[in-house]
DNA sequence: TGTAGGGCTTCCCATCATGGGAAGGTCAAG
DNA sequence: CTTGACCTTCCCATGATGGGAAGCCCTACA
């Protein structure tokens, strides 16, 4: 199987099949007389679970993490929970930073006529000339 | 004032200042003999709306079309409650990505024993083995 | 007056994950 | 034999920020 079977059968660009081996985070594919890259089913199935790792929003790091944990047979399954609760915690975090700025901003744009006239409460905060709209 | 104090006075970094500056976000700012920049309260006010603008999620390209408009006398609001209204949609649309991921991976953390054995459904979701985890 | 230190300048590099594109080799079908 | 679709490597770009080096400038202090 080519790069670009490979790619459409896990969903990884051929791009991004290239990077993966350059970094480290698959083993280098071997190659064919012409020099391209093969492929078999377990690569594949190695591809889909990166993908699906990128999917849940684990970096290439901690992807890389899971993916020696999942190929190691003796891992404790309180490393992968390790992984994945402090992966959760990082994505809580940014979900509230950023309900604190959709909070903020729907106040802003609601109190904003958004018409013609050029009074706009939401420059007048990013000015710092309002009245403290609440930042949380 | 020299761009140590205009960052103090801002809370934008010295070196953020200046790539604004390359950018074409804000003025060059004025030299002095010695060719350092100076900067006045009108500039470090420019600077402070940045750094509120970034502070609430707007990219550096929206925080330019706020500044101009800011600029500008003229201004419709409207043209303001666009852009903070895309910028809402945007960060809700993140928002509902990232909710799905801590969704799903709770879900998987909660099945798995976290314990010195290897079983673990975490893995077995990546690995595409498990009964479909819920990607929603 | 010399020096030490801190601030300023520009320039280059790194991050993170991904895509775009060029230049050139290879293969299969017509 | 040509055409087109692959593949290869290499370089560059993204967005916003930080790190650091080399070198200039100014002030304070001995």
């Amino acid at each position: 199987m080519n790069i670009g079977e490979a790619a459409q059968a896990s969903g990884v660009s051929a791009k991004m099949i290239r990077y993966y081996e350059e970094i480290g985070l698959i083993t280098p594919a071997a190659r064919t007389g012409n020099n391209y890259r093969t492929y078999g089913g377990d690569q594949v199935h190695v591809l889909r679970f990166i993908k699906r790792a990128r999917s849940l929003g684990f970096s290439l790091e901690e992807t890389q993490a899971l993916l020696k944990l999942w190929q190691d047979r003796s891992r404790e399954s309180a490393a992968v929970k390790d992984i994945a609760t402090t992966h959760i915690d990082d994505l809580e975090r940014r979900i509230a930073e950023m309900q604190g700025m959709v909070k903020t901003l729907k106040h802003l744009a609601h109190c904003c006529g958004g018409n013609d006239r050029p009074d706009c409460p939401i420059l007048d905060d990013l000015a710092g000339s309002a009245s403290p709209a609440h930042t949380d």
